[in-house]
DNA sequence: AACGTTTTCGAAAACGTTTTCACATCTTGG
DNA sequence: CCAAGATGTGAAAACGTTTTCGAAAACGTT
């Protein structure tokens, strides 16, 4: 009963082999005779042999996990990028470690301390507020880091992926002018992250592109209870309400009923993500559908690539996509 | 230029002292005198060091991190407990590693294998199918192990937290029995897991006692597609259908509408689990709220006290509440 | 001043691997 | 049949820590 860890030495002493002879047959880095492997295997097999990735790690320097910081795992959109990247990162021999930063500086500068204290051998990373000076440490220690869903404009040359915020908020907006909507308010996320900068550029794009001037803009977060208190703030309701992500617009919807308001008969509310519940909310959102699990696996897909030549691979930008459902309508000319 | 990585050995060399007097000061395992104290935080400071986890993890036969073995965490109710979990382990210097098994048992054997492979410190485990011979290995390895939301009866003795699954089951077809509902239909998740189990005997349980015999059962998947598949194998349609979880009823209500049912007019339909969006639903879903956040948080600590004490805690069922929305009404007597 | 006790510190072992190096043994071609 | 290369194998170093052990220094008591 003697309880022993078996590692690589009893295996060695069970097969009558050294060490060394063992770790090559696990991994077949140089060949070795039959008779000595089939002894080794069957040892193993016997004894119930698991190799010990920590030790591995320290040998190799590397411990085949990468790390993922997001601001909430909770949070659709950031669950289904990190299946993404988890299932493209598994079958590729690695692991992913979630750390969520609760839109919170402090506790995003500790996990990436603590990801980079644990040796990760690259890093994904969804920021929340301004470029974090942790990173430059990854950079320093030659661990490629790939932002997801964020860019900052600093120049700081980090790869990225990132969906064409400005190009489908203008499809969005040119979608609802073309519907005869005349009057709008934005109801934003956090203006410091770059997907809300680009989804404000956006929509003030199109719609100067098409000479409306009538309209407001609002940040706050990208929660549904921001979208209910920002809607709250407004003094008085326009003819298109574009919100910042889906859950603005959760928010903005259940305020805006509240109030009285019919969506969309008094006023159309659109969101953007399309995450998987908005075809069921009520009523369906018109939104913009970003590929959030795509996003997870070329972002996973770039760091693997990174971490294998050492090269910085530079951005990508993928496609974004108008799904128009039942929370927007087509406006009559009223004022004829 | 020359980039060597910094270890604690350049920390003695810089300050003056042994490697052994760094680690203590570092740990503050004994205590050491007040200027070599301050000489090597300097050095620290000057240096830039941050300490090697898995160097340590070696060392100390423990690696600080706690696997996570679990169906899908894009699915919100998991996703919400891994918080639970995640936000707990934090503050108490763990980390935790997911694993998505995708319903898929042989998924599930590699993550179980890799995770012990990884030396977790403990797991948390929400099985897919029957009892994964592997779990066994980890117990043969002294390494803690704590099933959520999911139960085995085959008297494997391993500590549990789950919901009160049965208790809200029974609460909500009492509910619907009391509000006049004759007929009914359980639209029931993957039979072999025990939250189906569970659910179903609350389902017969609450059935019975109140003398109906009218009512039909069919398991399938815990998902929305399987839902939809459901409702079109009925062949007939019931007062109310009651359905193993909020996704299963959302794909029932989109296949029902789609067959010109309406919900809660012509059908009552319920869920289980009450997701964040149940209550955006349209209609805003009658579930029965999981305190998912709450089962995460409280396995992890349950884990934590056993990786702490080596003792073995049993199981903890937490309450469940019924939550009355819009997707059920109250039947007038038709009979009448 | 002598002794015992406590405190502070360094040397070295240990954790479980991978990998370098050197040494046999085996081929092979002349 | 021998030099030269190829091949298979083991000993030992290395990865970056923590911790045991013992020695030295400091302290307190008689």
């Amino acid at each position: 009963m003697k309880d022993k860890k078996i590692t690589i030495k009893e295996i060695a002493k069970e097969a009558g082999v050294s060490i060394s002879t063992v770790s090559r047959v696990i991994n077949s880095t140089t060949p070795v005779s039959e008779p000595l492997k089939t002894r080794v295997i069957e040892a193993i097999k016997k004894l119930g042999y698991t190799p010990d990735h920590i030790a591995r790690g320290l040998r190799k320097g590397q411990t085949g996990v990468v790390g993922f910081v997001l601001p909430d795992i909770s949070n659709p959109f950031f669950a289904t990028a990190a299946r993404g990247a988890e299932d493209f990162l598994r079958c590729k021999g690695y692991v992913l470690m979630f750390c969520d930063s609760d839109q919170n500086e402090l506790q995003e500068t500790e996990a990436l301390k603590m990801l980079l204290s644990r040796r990760v051998d690259g890093l994904l990373f969804t920021g929340t507020g301004s470029y974090n000076k942790l990173i430059d440490q990854y950079r320093e220690r030659q661990i490629p880091v790939v932002f997801l869903d964020r860019i900052y404009n600093s120049g700081h040359n980090i790869s990225y992926v990132v969906a064409d915020n400005i190009g489908g908020m203008r499809k969005l907006v040119d979608y609802l002018v073309k519907t005869g909507h005349k009057s709008f308010t934005l109801l934003n996320g956090n203006k410091q992250v770059h997907t809300a900068q680009d989804r404000y550029v956006g929509f003030t794009e199109s719609l100067e592109s098409h000479g409306i001037k009538n309209y407001t803009v609002v940040f706050g977060e990208f929660t549904y209870e921001s979208g209910k208190s920002m809607v709250r703030s407004l003094t008085s309701i326009p003819d298109a309400i574009v919100c910042g992500n889906d859950l603005i617009a959760y928010g903005a919807v259940e305020e805006l009923e509240l109030m009285g308001y019919r969506v969309p008969e008094d006023v159309s509310v659109t969101g953007f993500d399309d995450i998987p519940f908005s075809k069921h909310y009520k009523p369906p959102l018109t939104t913009v559908k970003q590929p959030a699990y795509e996003m997870g696996k070329k972002a996973a897909e770039m760091l693997l690539k990174m971490m294998k030549t050492r090269k910085n691979k530079r951005g990508v930008v993928l496609e974004t996509q108008l799904v128009v459902r039942s929370s927007t309508n087509v406006r009559r000319d009223e004022g004829k």
